[in-house]
DNA sequence: GCCGTTTTCGGCCCGACTGTTTTCAGTCG
């Protein structure tokens, strides 16, 4: 019988058939289609496995016949023959050498076969006694670099990315501090915080400029600079006090949106498009568009036309991760996403009830009330809330909502899904509150999905918090049965939340967007236990967009009395 | 190995950088 593989496992497999083929000297078009299906597996939410099982797995871009028979065989007799045959032949840690940074395939293969050299350790004496610069093409340099990157034990360190929320406020002071700078003209963020994505690596800057070398120097005299790693006529690179990179580019104006696109990413996205260029006679690089027949070079000075030039409409960034975003926009399928100011209400939040909660409730609905808003639910932790505590508080939102109307405060809780998959909190208690919040906070390794699909089916749950519990940087979340998920909750009208915390953004995007896909309505929330952190409403929007979702699947776009009407 | 608004065969993103070279292959993003 057939054990379904875990995606990131056939991923996985996927990766080491590519890197040991390649260091076979395999046909690169092979390996880069492993690859490739290596990355659509990992992008992928739902199970491969099944879906390969069902033969369907070749319905997702990247992946065909051939490698949809490799994971069924994966998960039948649990290996891969074509990949266990190259690992046999692909000696000791030989693979290894790949993570060696500057050293690829070809060298390793060379290293391998030439020197004799399998083991990590060879490789090191081997570079020592100066051995590797007898191979043609290799010399000295090749030698340090390969010791250095040896000695700075090379081994997976676990990369930490910075988050959104730390990156997003800091580029969006740089992006000012530069526009007012007298020689600037277009200045834009770019990369992966422009796509919104949760976690960055470092921060990308674009600007034009009528004195490029002057804004250089604005921009590597700001006030928040620790240090100049990098500084040319045209590009530097800044590290700012609290440890984060930033990128700047100035370009020439004629260019201005064609580089704008190729550094705003993703590099899937990028690749998808020129593919696609290509297909129709174009080619596409960060300087312009040529038509390959005449030679003839387009340069775009505003990104909307690079789009519109090669037959797509304009592609918001967070949606350039090349998952049918070109397509979409070649059909004018493309969603009109959901925006900040969609927002008319919080559905999940805390106040000094709680006590890690840092307001009143008074001061958070006035919060709200100056950020547009017409309601709050207020969702303190059940365990503050027993039953005297809780009437004690609605005795306080009545007083408040009495000074704030017609903004409303609405009495809610966010109560604990425990081990067992029960709530918390008892039924009559819950029949009494507008809007009920069940989240796991405990137990994350035990039987999460079953414990989410029981507080699902819960008639008294509006909405499930935080779904997989993770912690962007400290601990990975559950790993769920999203499909089984989004269909009870769109069966019961259960609400997947969007929680906008800067190490949460939990729905991720891929979830959330299989969530809409599946009519769920998804309130984007901040799980705010200050007034300020209100403000990360930006972040789950950010991700909400992500996640292709429009201003109708967001719940709290809507009036409170259509939510009431709404909610089960 | 994948894929198709010229193709079921014959293509497959593009340019910068590095180290080694004296014209380029390999690697990277």
């Amino acid at each position: 019988m057939a054990t379904i593989p875990r995606n990131s496992d056939v991923a996985d497999a996927l990766e080491e058939l590519a890197d040991v083929s390649e260091i076979l000297g395999e046909t690169g078009f092979r390996v880069l289609a492993y690859r490739r299906a290596a990355q659509r597996v990992r992008d992928t939410s739902a199970s491969i496995g099944e879906l390969a099982l069902a033969g369907n797995a070749k319905e997702l871009p990247g992946i065909g016949a051939t490698i949809e028979a490799k994971i069924v065989e994966l998960g039948e007799t649990g290996a891969m023959a074509a990949l266990e045959k190259r690992r046999a032949e692909v000696p000791g840690e030989v693979r290894q050498f790949l993570r060696l940074p500057g050293l690829g395939p070809k060298t390793a293969a060379r290293i391998w076969r030439e020197l004799g050299v399998t083991t990590l350790a060879e490789l090191r004496e081997a570079a020592e006694a100066q051995r590797v610069r007898t191979l043609q093409g290799l010399g000295a340099k090749s030698e340090e670099r390969i010791l250095e990157a040896l000695a700075k034990g090379f081994g997976p360190e676990p990369e930490r990315r910075g988050l959104l929320g730390v990156g997003l406020p800091v580029v969006r002071e740089v992006v000012e501090s530069l526009r007012e700078h007298p020689s600037a003209v277009d200045v834009s963020a770019a990369g992966s915080a422009r796509r919104g994505r949760e976690t960055f690596r470092d921060l990308d800057v674009i600007a034009t400029a009528t004195d490029p070398p002057a804004l250089i120097e604005h921009f590597v005299n700001a006030t928040w600079v620790l240090e100049v790693a990098a500084r040319g006529d045209t590009k530097a690179t800044i590290v700012t006090k609290q440890g984060l990179r930033i990128d700047l580019r100035v370009v020439p104006p004629e260019d201005f949106g064609s580089l704008l696109q190729h550094f705003t990413g993703s590099k899937h996205h990028n690749v998808a498009l020129r593919e696609d260029a290509q297909r129709r006679g174009f080619s596409v690089s960060e300087y312009g568009v040529t038509v390959v027949e005449t030679g003839e070079v387009h340069r775009f000075r505003d990104e909307r036309d690079l789009y519109r030039f090669l037959g797509y409409d304009w592609i918001p960034p967070e949606l350039r991760e090349s998952s049918g975003e070109l397509e979409a926009a070649r059909n004018g399928g493309l969603p009109q996403l959901v925006e900040v100011g969609d927002l008319v209400g919080e559905l999940h939040c805390h106040s000094s009830w709680s006590s890690d909660g840092k307001a009143s409730i008074e001061e958070m609905a006035r919060a709200a009330r100056a950020l547009g808003y017409r309601y709050l639910a207020l969702t303190d932790h059940s365990h503050y809330l027993r039953e005297e505590r809780l009437e004690a508080q609605w005795r306080e939102i009545d007083e408040v909502n009495a000074r704030v109307k017609p903004f409303r405060v609405l009495r809610g809780v966010e109560a604990n899904i425990k081990a067992n998959g029960t709530i918390d909190v008892d039924d009559s208690l819950l029949a009494e509150l507008d809007w009920v919040v069940a989240s796991v906070h405990s137990a994350f390794d035990r039987s999460v999905t079953e414990r989410v699909l029981a507080a699902i089916d819960h008639p008294l749950v509006h909405s499930i918090g935080h779904l997989t519990g993770r912690k962007l940087n400290r601990r990975e979340g559950a790993e769920l049965d999203i499909a089984r998920i989004v269909v009870r909750a769109a069966e019961t009208g259960t609400a997947l939340e969007l929680n906008s915390q800067p190490d949460r953004l939990d729905m991720r995007d891929v979830h959330a967007r299989i969530a809409g896909e599946a009519g769920v309505l998804v309130p984007v929330t901040t799980d705010a236990h200050s007034t300020k952190a209100l403000g990360y409403r930006e972040l789950g929007i950010a991700q909400a967009r992500r996640a292709w979702l429009t201003k109708a699947q967001v719940l709290n776009t809507r009036p409170w009395r259509e939510v009431q009407k709404l909610r089960r």
